[in-house]
Order: structure tokens, then C-alpha cells, then sequence
DNA sequence: TTAACCTCACAACAGTTGTTATGTAAAAGA
DNA sequence: TCTTTTACATAACAACTGTTGTGAGGTTAA
């Protein structure tokens, strides 16, 4: 095994302590323990615990970063935007936990500058991601005109951050359903309006 | 002065620590040097620091839900619904740095049952107000009545939610009048058609 | 075989943490 | 005035923290 991936296995073990005990409960000796072994693992492949923390933060921000990307590349319907959209939406166990984990990562961050310039980067890629979309649709004349796509890429995030956090905080969350039903909806109100069919 | 509004001297000066340090940097001493004195002051109106914990957060849900309500309590137009959501947004410095406490809270509640059972307590009731007013304006039929106000309700508040994370994570948010436009445009797109009017 | 290296266990370090007990001066109450 | 309570300061406690150093055992390379 290759010491890159010993290190995703110790970051993958510091998130099952944060999802149980809380981030700042997650210190070396528990993420040792998750592991069955000692802090001597942890040390040796992590310089110290920030360096630990900021990888494992990476994995985190990738891992959203890649399920948005996994997805069809190119995008040539709305529906495909709805699609690539609600794959960043916790609608299954293990895009409810990385979520939690982000929060908890989120946050760590406030009061800690280098962290939240972290965060901002990885919202900066995920804003892209959807912005190139929005303008290729534009292009295509699929959306109209007079849609702002920088303004529409952050209020679209912003959606989708929201519903992630309505799953956690909410005592009556929206159902899957729903989630992805409010996107489709926020979508369909950028369409160009239907060209008539003759009927 | 009363003890009551001492223990709110000493949240307070929790939330200026948790701000500047972290959460997880804030100790009882670190706190106590916030107020220029010692942790006596701090240990003697708070039986431990979970309680003082569960305190300031409650003192951070409170501050957000004054804030919607410190509108006019009677929504009669779809104007007014728009101010209440919008003093929930981060249009200032202080609700900034509330919204900056209360997302190192939730973090902090990742892991915690109890805390996160706190931030969905206080979720439900933003929920209720809004749920109230959608309901009334769909009584008056201002809105259409084919929207279900309990589905918008979580909607509204994951977009007040989803603008206030933008803010925070986004290199480039949306400027203060955007973020209020968002509001309005997807609560007018809600309204029921306009009544014809005599040309 | 010998030497270098990788992987990890283990122990010890100083610093910080929340909590508790004790003391003290001022205020309040009788 | 005497007593009780309030409002802190101070110090000490064990527990836990990240970090560092040492060394053992196994693998690889010469």
C-alpha cells in the first residue's frame, strides 16, 4: 500500500471520530485508536495535526468536488444541470456524513483564517463548475437571455448548501423528492420560454 | 446588575472568543481574560462549560429569531414577507458575526446529539413564523394556491440559510441588494397571477 | 551478509484543559 | 450590629493534549 493511501486511511478514520465524538474530541490518540494502533502511524505520516487536519479537509472538499464532476460532462440539457446538481444534495448515507464532517470542518474554520481561505477555494471550484454550465446553456439559448449566470452559480450553491443543511437541522426535513424537486424548479424558471409546436 | 444579565456579559464574551480563537480555543481562562477577570467569575454563574455552552447558544438562536420578528408581526403584502427573510441575512457586521458564532456552534453540534438537537429545535421555530405568514398570504390569495406552504417554508429558510453560507465561503458573494433580490424574485414567483387591470 | 530504510510501538515531555475547594471582601438582611 | 449571602480571586487537582525521541522488527538494495 502505498503511503498515499495510508494517509487517505488515516484521514478516513479521523472522520468516523469526528461523525461519533465531535472534531474537537478527534485528537491523535483517537484517531489511533479508530485505527487499531498506536499515535506512531498518525506521526509518522502526518509532520503534525494541522497538516492532518488540512488533508483531511482536501478529502472532504474533493469528494463533493467529485461527485458533482462524476456526473455527464457535458451538459446539454437542463435536466442534466438538475442531475449533476442533486449529486451534491445528502440524499444517501455517505453524502450525509461527508456533510457532517464538512460542517464540523466549517466550523473549526471560523476563527481560523488559513481554514476558511481553505473552504472559500474549494466554494470558488464548485461555483466554477456550475457557472460553466450555466453559460454553455446560456449559449445554446437554452436559458434565457437575461439570467445572470454569476449571480445564478452562487444563489444555486447557496440552494444547495441550504437544503444540505435544511437535512441536518431540520426536525421536518424535505424528502429526497422534494430536494431535488426544488432544484428542478429553480431550473426550469431559467428556461428560455418554449419555442410553439405546432399541435 | 442581575445575575441574568451578568450570565449574558459572559456569553457575550465567549462569542468575541469564539470569533477571534475558534470554539475550540475557547477555554473557561480564555474567557474569563475576555472579561478582565478570572474563571471564579466564570465557574460561579455556570455550573460547568457545556452549560455555558448550551447557554450562548441559545442566546445566538434567540438574537436570529428576534431578528425576523423585530419586523411588523402582521404580514399583510408579500413586500413585508420579503423584509422579515431578509433581516435574517448577514447584511451587517453583527448578524455577520452572529452567523459566524452560530455556524462554530453547529460544527461544535457534530458529534453532540444534545446540541444538534438544540439547532433543530430552533430551526423549527423559524420554520413555524415563516410557515405562518406563507399561510396567511395563501389565505388572502396572494399567493397561488397550488404551492404548498409547508415545502416552502423549508425552502425560504434553506435559501436564508444557503445566502448566509455564500457570504461566509464565497471569494466572491453576492452583494447585499442580490442577496434580497434572490428573496424577492422567489417569493413573487409564488404570487398569484396579477388581476387584470383596466388599460 | 550487510547496510539502509520504512513502519510503527512506546514512553516521556511540557502545556492546557475543566473542575473543585478554599479564602475574602463587599453587600444584603435581620 | 451581627449574620448570611453574594461575587469573585486564587490555587491546586487529575486528565488530556500535541509533540518528540528512541528503538524494535521487518523489508529492500547493494
Amino acid at each position: 500500500m502505498s503511503q498515499h493511501d495510508r494517509r487517505i486511511e488515516v484521514s478516513e478514520a479521523a472522520w468516523r471520530v469526528i461523525l461519533r465524538e465531535g472534531l474537537d474530541r478527534t485528537s491523535m490518540r483517537a484517531i489511533a485508536q479508530e485505527m487499531d494502533c498506536t499515535t506512531g502511524v498518525v506521526t509518522h505520516y502526518f509532520r503534525n495535526k494541522q497538516e492532518l487536519i488540512v488533508f483531511a479537509l482536501h478529502q472532504v472538499t474533493a469528494r463533493l468536488k467529485a461527485m458533482m464532476q462524476a456526473t455527464t460532462t457535458n451538459i446539454s440539457t437542463t435536466e442534466q444541470l438538475v442531475a449533476m446538481l442533486s449529486a451534491f444534495l445528502p440524499l444517501d448515507d455517505e453524502r450525509q456524513a461527508i456533510l457532517k464532517v464538512w460542517v464540523a470542518f466549517l466550523g473549526y474554520a471560523v476563527g481560523r483564517d488559513s481554514l476558511m481561505t481553505e473552504h472559500q477555494q474549494s466554494a470558488a471550484q464548485l461555483r466554477e463548475l456550475i457557472l460553466q454550465h450555466l453559460q454553455a446553456l446560456q449559449s445554446a439559448q437554452l436559458i434565457r437571455a437575461d439570467v445572470d449566470p454569476e449571480v445564478e452559480a452562487n444563489v444555486l450553491l447557496a440552494l444547495l448548501n441550504g437544503l444540505s443543511l435544511d437535512s441536518l437541522i431540520q426536525s421536518t426535513p424535505l424528502s429526497s423528492d422534494q430536494q431535488v424537486n426544488v432544484i428542478r424548479r429553480y431550473v426550469e424558471n431559467m428556461l428560455s420560454p418554449e419555442p410553439k409546436r405546432s399541435s
